[in-house]
DNA sequence: TCTTGACCTATGTGCGGCACATAGGTTGTA
DNA sequence: TACAACCTATGTGCCGCACATAGGTCAAGA
């Protein structure tokens, strides 16, 4: 297989069959005659497992992390269970923040249908965002 | 001003103002004595001004687009409108794909509760991951 | 005067996960 | 043999900084 064919097989890009590769989590063997990179059946079989592996929010670098885990001889899934269970508060924390950032843009537009556009005076930029006061602050006040 | 005295009156970093400068958000002029960066207060003005539009969502290259309107003599305030009003529905979606994420790795943390970890055998990688299916197709079904 | 050391500077590189650009090779058809 | 369609490998760009590197500045002390 080639990287067009293997990227097909798994529904991916051969862009992204290309970084895995870069990056060491594929490991192709190379044909003699033009250098091309020549992926077998179990290359298609860990592709497959990046892919489950990134849908579940484990990040390249912990792919690696696992996939390279052979070399102690030892099972890697506690090593998953713990890196999932670290993974998690961090994903509500980023939902959290990108919330509290959704609501500063909600308001600031609703504030803004009552504000005039500013002309522009050379001393001012953009009322509307210099005259924007963090709601955040006047909330607990 | 130098660099840091900017940096500490906006209570960002120094790293930060020389971002800002390299990309040309901030125009320093230069100390002819040894090349360093010397702001002024508009320089302080101009980094709020940056703060509060990346409070507000916009991105430095939005924000570099704003400033660096006044060439047109014209308010740049109805652009800052079009490119909130065009910014808002993309954070749901990443709220939206964040939390769909945050669903994924909740259901296979409770499905990972009753599964054994896998040895390693030389075949599988990791069995908590290979065998976890996705339950958004699921769900339909 | 010289040295030490704390603090600053400018510039380059790294992060994540690819997508895109470039320059060139391969393959099939006419 | 010429051509076009399609593929290849490799380099660079994105975003917003943070960090690493190598070196300059400046006040205090010997």
């Amino acid at each position: 297989m080639k990287v067009i064919d293997l990227a097909r097989q798994a529904e991916a890009t051969a862009d992204t069959v290309r970084h895995y590769t870069r990056i060491g989590l594929l490991q192709p063997r190379r044909d003699p005659d033009n250098g091309y990179q020549i992926y077998n059946d179990e290359a298609l079989k860990h592709l497959r497992f990046i892919q489950k592996a990134r849908l579940l929010g484990f990040s390249l670098h912990d792919i690696e992390t696992i996939v390279h885990h052979e070399h102690s001889g030892t099972s890697p899934c506690p090593m998953v269970r713990g890196l999932m269970a670290r993974q998690l508060p961090r994903v509500r924390e980023q939902i959290a923040e990108l919330q509290q950032q959704l609501t500063r843009m909600e308001q600031a537009m609703l504030a803004w249908e009552d504000m005039p556009d500013g002309e522009p005076d050379g001393d001012a930029i953009c009322p509307l965002i210099e005259h924007w006061n963090n709601q955040e602050e006047r909330d607990h006040g």
